[in-house]
DNA sequence: ATGTCGCCTCATAGGCGA
């Protein structure tokens, strides 16, 4: 069994503990760690545990890295495409024979802004890397927070999501594309028409205490890894915790090659 | 419009991003 998680931190100086606790209780081999919100990065806490990490951070925002416990090799720190573009929101690695991109798609609020349409450009760019990708040998693992609600039923209520950058028409179709170029999306495949499954609740107006929540965190597999899917697993405990992040992990668990 | 976080600074309050 290969178990790869994913967590949006919300700032990894603010969730050290938190990441680590959880490390321990749950022992992933692989975990995708999106929005460090810092240029620090803590490689020795995870060391300590068994993790060499690999980090792409900047200040204040964004920031990516991959934990695993089995050696991995660093294939591109980058999303092509745009060399204008310097936001840490993309890492790809090598481990266990898989290659597992690690990405922190952009929000895109407001709708209709820059950022909009840079977040519409970023899943242009994305799309073409993952064509590439269906092309050679290795098998693909595309996670982390896509801040895409891919279908109606990925949100407690589509009516308050309506003018939201993350339920647009034109990143849903461009999600979509993804899964029509023959990744899989793990959870949904594994739990179709499961309403009330998010990783996502909004620190405000108690909406973990109410569920009223979104999936927006997703697993990707390339068809030769869809094959391996065993199980896949929204762990809400963390959500529940103190000085929570917003987002809660998301696992995947993959078979072994026969 | 608002709610609540975390980061940063022309810093101890306010702006930005989410």
């Amino acid at each position: 069994m290969f178990k790869v998680a994913s967590w949006n931190l919300n700032s990894v100086r603010s969730r050290l503990t938190h990441v680590t606790t959880w490390l321990k209780a749950r022992e992933p081999d692989v975990l995708l760690l999106q929005e460090l919100k810092g240029t620090e990065f803590p490689s020795g806490a995870f060391e300590s545990l068994g993790y060499e990490s690999v980090a792409v951070t900047q200040k204040a925002y964004n920031g990516v890295a991959i934990l695993s416990r089995h050696p991995m090799k660093t294939i591109a720190k980058t999303l092509v495409g745009d060399d204008s573009d310097s936001h840490a929101r993309f890492l790809e690695v090598i481990s266990k024979g898989i290659r597992i991109v690690n990405i922190y798609l952009p929000n895109g609020n407001p709708v209709g802004s820059d950022k909009f349409a840079y977040k519409l450009a970023w899943m242009d760019r994305l799309k073409r890397q993952m064509i590439l990708w269906l092309k050679d040998s290795v098998p693909t693992l595309v996670g982390g927070d896509f801040n895409v609600i891919p279908e109606d039923i990925d949100c407690h209520k589509p009516s308050s999501w309506m003018h939201d950058a993350l339920f647009q028409p034109e990143p849903r179709s461009r999600y979509r594309a993804l899964l029509e170029l023959g990744y899989t999306d793990a959870f949904r495949s594994l739990h179709p028409n499961e309403v009330g499954q998010f990783t996502f609740w909004d620190y405000f107006r108690q909406a973990f205490q109410h569920n009223r929540g979104i999936r927006i965190d997703h697993f990707l597999l390339s068809p030769t890894l869809a094959d391996r899917l065993e199980g896949c697993e929204i762990d809400k405990g963390p959500r529940a915790q103190e000085k929570p992040s917003d987002h809660t992990p998301i696992i995947v668990t993959l078979s072994d090659l026969p």
